[in-house]
DNA sequence: GCCATGGCTAGTA
DNA sequence: CTACTAGCCATGG
């Protein structure tokens, strides 16, 4: 199973806004943390002296203090280094004047590099559209979230939320693949769906019992739409049927066609098929499995620990 | 009452 | 056209 912390991970490495998903990156990571495969051999000793204070390394032997310090610096200036390593080479370089000389080149470096993203940050994404234009399809900002039910990918247009996805069984471009066959077209960038995020937080504290969201229900059938907008109104705490549900789009024997319906919701959570379940009383399938409905229904003080 | 089975259903890809 | 479904219902044990 995949842990809380390790998905802070996941959202971490691929949460910086601009930044196309490194795909071999975060499939590796899936699969590493999906299967809890072994630490790899150690044939070729990766990464040398891993674990190991750099007040211990300069220490040793034919090894040059300056050379450990310089080493260091790149991890110093992103603020990556562990509290004892960042306090022996600060007082490395208050003694030396070249490694101090050094380390403020490198801090200047960090901030061109600063402005340099936040400039690409304010330009880049306004070509995009004429991008997904380019192609005859929409766009849309996605970003990721941590949540009690595990990690979220939401995505949004212009219009509204037009993806959720629970990323508990699978990596980000499952959802994204998912949208391009709704001729979505969407990029990275965590500040569009912060509204999104904000409210699924207060859903999620229980301090929030409906969403002020719009959503974007394109590329999706009348029949889906009709079947979501249905699902939509099922009020907070309240569960009804996949067969009461076809009864309130006027096709009663639907109940099925229903189902199919909605195990396509692009958009659980914020459009709450988790509150339809079996006529029997039985809880049914969800999207994110059964456990993350019982969850969400948890959340909402629907009880159901045992099916009658 | 419970559970499993099979016929029936409507909408998608 | 076919082969899928996060269903429903009646039946039988």
């Amino acid at each position: 199973m995949v842990t809380g912390k390790a998905d802070r991970n996941l959202i971490a490495r691929n949460g910086h806004a601009y930044v196309s998903v490194p795909s071999t990156i975060l499939s590796l990571e899936t699969d590493t943390l999906m299967t809890q495969s072994p630490p790899a051999d150690h044939d070729q000793a990766p990464i040398a002296d891993f674990g190991i204070g750099l007040e211990d390394r300069a220490a040793r032997p034919n090894v040059d203090p300056c050379d450990i310090a310089e080493e260091a610096m790149p991890a110093m200036v992103l603020g990556e280094l562990s509290p004892p390593d960042a306090a022996w080479l600060q007082g490395h370089v208050a003694t030396c004047g070249y490694c101090g000389n050094m380390l403020r080149s490198f801090e200047r470096c960090e901030l061109v590099f600063d402005q340099a993203t936040g400039h690409l940050a304010s330009t880049i994404p306004d070509d995009r559209p004429n991008t997904a234009n380019a192609l005859g399809m929409r766009e849309a900002r996605y970003g990721f979230m941590d949540t009690p039910v595990g990690p979220l990918l939401i995505a949004a247009t212009d219009s509204g939320v037009c993806e959720v996805s629970f990323l508990t069984h699978h990596d980000a471009y499952a959802p994204i693949h998912q949208m391009e066959s709704r001729r979505i077209m969407a990029t990275e960038r965590q500040a569009s769906i912060a509204p999104a995020v904000a409210q699924l937080d207060e859903y999620f504290s229980g301090d929030r019992d409906r969403f002020d969201l719009e959503v974007d229900l394109h590329g999706l059938t009348p029949f889906t739409r009709d079947v979501l907008e249905a699902t939509s109104n099922v009020p907070y705490g309240k569960v009804t049927s996949y067969g009461r549900i076809a009864d309130r789009i006027g096709k009663t024997r639907a109940s099925r066609a229903v189902g199919n319906a909605l195990g396509r919701n692009p958009i659980p959570i914020v459009i709450p098929c988790h509150r339809i379940v079996l006529s029997n009383g039985n809880l049914g399938w969800y999207t994110g499995g059964s456990e993350i409905k019982r969850s969400l229904l948890g959340i909402e003080g629907v009880r159901y620990d045992a099916p009658r």
